[in-house]
RNA sequence: UCCCCUGUAGCUCAGCUGGCAGAGCAAGUGGCUGUUAACCACUGGGUCCCUGGUUCGAACCCGGGCGGGGGAGCCA
């Protein structure tokens, strides 16, 4: 008999039809006259329970025994509704055969609630809770719905590059790919000779698409890359990974308020996407996660994000200079607890910044024509603050020598970005929205290690 | 990298002033008229993270190390 699955029994009519499924047991509850078996597939985040009546349990009371938690099984029987409240439909089931047993002094999972904690250490196991579950068919659907936004409009999807022997991205430390024996060349007492590598020269793990896609981007005119990068930065917190995936598009012939107007369609429809295509799996982590988790997003999508540009954020948080540890000034880079402050105290949701001062962005972002300040806009969330950073860049190859100069670098590692400013230059913007950051957000989960599957992270590479 | 907290049964934790190792849940056994975080009873279950020290005596105090969590910085 053919295998359905608990998604597709559900959208079912309970006609006693047979049917057989297959899956791994949650719980298992006896009574003298029944056997209770919830079993779950990872289909949808509800189990199916499959009830055994006294002669049907007494039947197959061997494999019964081993259908314990965690254990992968086979029902066969009639789908009926359900005599009982807590489910509408139910298996009214004739037999079980246990595919692999999960003894239950060793299997880690047990029928109670666990620490987020202490599944991070079991993390090939915890895809078989309802939390991590319910995870990722959230990061699936809405890694699906970022390839629709951007497909629907017409952009094209880039394939960056993962290996880069620039290090000039300058959007963090790097983690070097080589194929030469360090070890060994330090014990020689001797410097690496890079012409010997693999490529020729250092080469290192992306820590950005962006300056890669913004080539495409001055050819195919609108763009996006979506892939993992890798920051080899010492940051051990909740929102940072050594490894994550990253949503960079970018747009010519669009300013700073196109890029605005794109990033608050793309959060948006996100959110409208998880809302109703994941509405069981939201409906738990606003129960069990985050209560109040639906509400704000639902909030966010129905009002548009306040925008104010960075001086303008500074003036709103000099008002109230006794809540904050670090003093804000102009001319500060926005804290964690600024950032706080803006989206939960000033504008109760999402915030854009623009506009913020040269001396703390990247040498990328276009001047303004007061000289001090450039085209960027992060946008701020409530709970963790930066989920997207981007602005409009620089254009003018003149303007952007300067900024290359004054801030140290080195004019020939950036030789072929200049030249999408030497021949046929438009104006252009982009964004980076990390991903995972993005799951923090939609899930109301707070650990940026608990978004993604296999987390790596400093001192964490296990699995 | 810095600051704070923390490490005791499979899990979550308690363990007072240094003096016999504890609870709840989970598991096992039995009971229970359809349960659903099932319920009731009983039973088994310990490298008190590692290491060095102080002490008649250390889960507890001190030094060092390792792991986990929260916050900060860097950022997405």
């Amino acid at each position: 008999m053919k295998r359905l699955t608990v998604k597709e029994i559900f959208a079912l009519e309970p006609d006693g039809r047979s049917i057989t499924v297959k899956g791994w047991i949650r719980t298992k509850r006896e009574t003298k006259a029944a056997v209770f078996l919830e079993l779950n597939d990872g289909s949808r985040m509800g189990n199916l329970q499959c009830v055994f009546g006294e002669a049907e349990a007494a039947a197959n009371s061997g494999e019964i025994a081993r259908a314990g938690t965690g254990a992968s099984v086979s029902v066969t029987g009639s789908l009926v509704a359900s005599p009982a409240a807590g489910q509408k439909l139910e298996l009214r089931a004739e037999s079980v055969s246990v595919i692999g047993e999960a003894p239950a002094e060793t299997y880690p999972l047990q029928k109670k609630a666990h620490s987020l904690e202490f599944l991070r250490e079991i993390a090939h196991l915890r895809p078989r809770t309802n939390t991590f579950g319910a995870v990722a068919r959230v990061r699936n659907r809405m890694a699906f719905a970022v390839h629709q936004f951007f497909q629907g409009r017409g952009f094209q999807y880039i394939h960056t590059p993962l290996i880069t022997a620039s290090d000039a991205e300058g959007a963090g430390a790097m983690f070097q790919v080589t194929t030469l024996d360090l070890a060994r060349i330090a014990s020689s007492g001797q410097e690496p000779d890079y012409s010997k590598d693999f490529f020729g020269k250092p080469a290192y793990l992306t820590v950005s698409g962006q300056l890669n896609v913004e080539t495409y981007c001055e050819a195919l005119g609108s763009v996006y890359t979506f892939g993992p990068t890798f920051r080899a930065e010492n940051s051990n917190t909740s929102r940072h990974l050594s490894e994550f995936w990253m949503i960079e598009p970018e747009v010519a012939f669009a300013d700073i308020g196109d890029n605005m107007d794109l990033a608050e369609d793309f959060l948006k429809h996100l959110v409208t996407v998880a809302l109703e295509d994941c509405a069981e799996d939201l409906e738990f982590f606003d129960k069990r996660i985050q209560p109040g988790l639906l509400e704000s997003l639902r909030k966010v999508i129905s009002s548009p994000f306040t925008r104010m540009s960075y001086t303008d954020a500074v003036k709103e948080l000099e008002k109230s200079p006794g809540s904050f540890e670090f003093k804000p000034y102009w001319g500060c880079d926005l804290q964690s607890e600024h950032e706080k402050f803006l989206t939960e105290k000033v504008a109760g949701g999402p915030v854009i910044v623009t506009d913020y001062p040269k001396e703390i962005k990247s040498f990328y972002m276009k001047v303004n024509e007061d000289g001090k300040t450039v085209r960027a806009m992060d946008v701020l969330v409530p709970r963790f603050g930066e989920i997207i950073g981007g602005s409009e860049r620089e254009e003018g190859l003149e303007v952007l020598l300067g900024r290359i100069r004054d801030l140290g670098l080195r004019e020939q590692d950036y030789w072929w970005y200049l030249d999408l400013r030497r021949y046929g230059t438009t104006p252009h913007s982009g964004f980076g929205l990390g991903f995972e950051r993005l799951m923090l957000y939609v899930t109301g989960m707070t650990n940026i290690r608990d978004v993604i599957p296999f987390p790596r992270a400093p001192k964490l590479a296990d699995f």
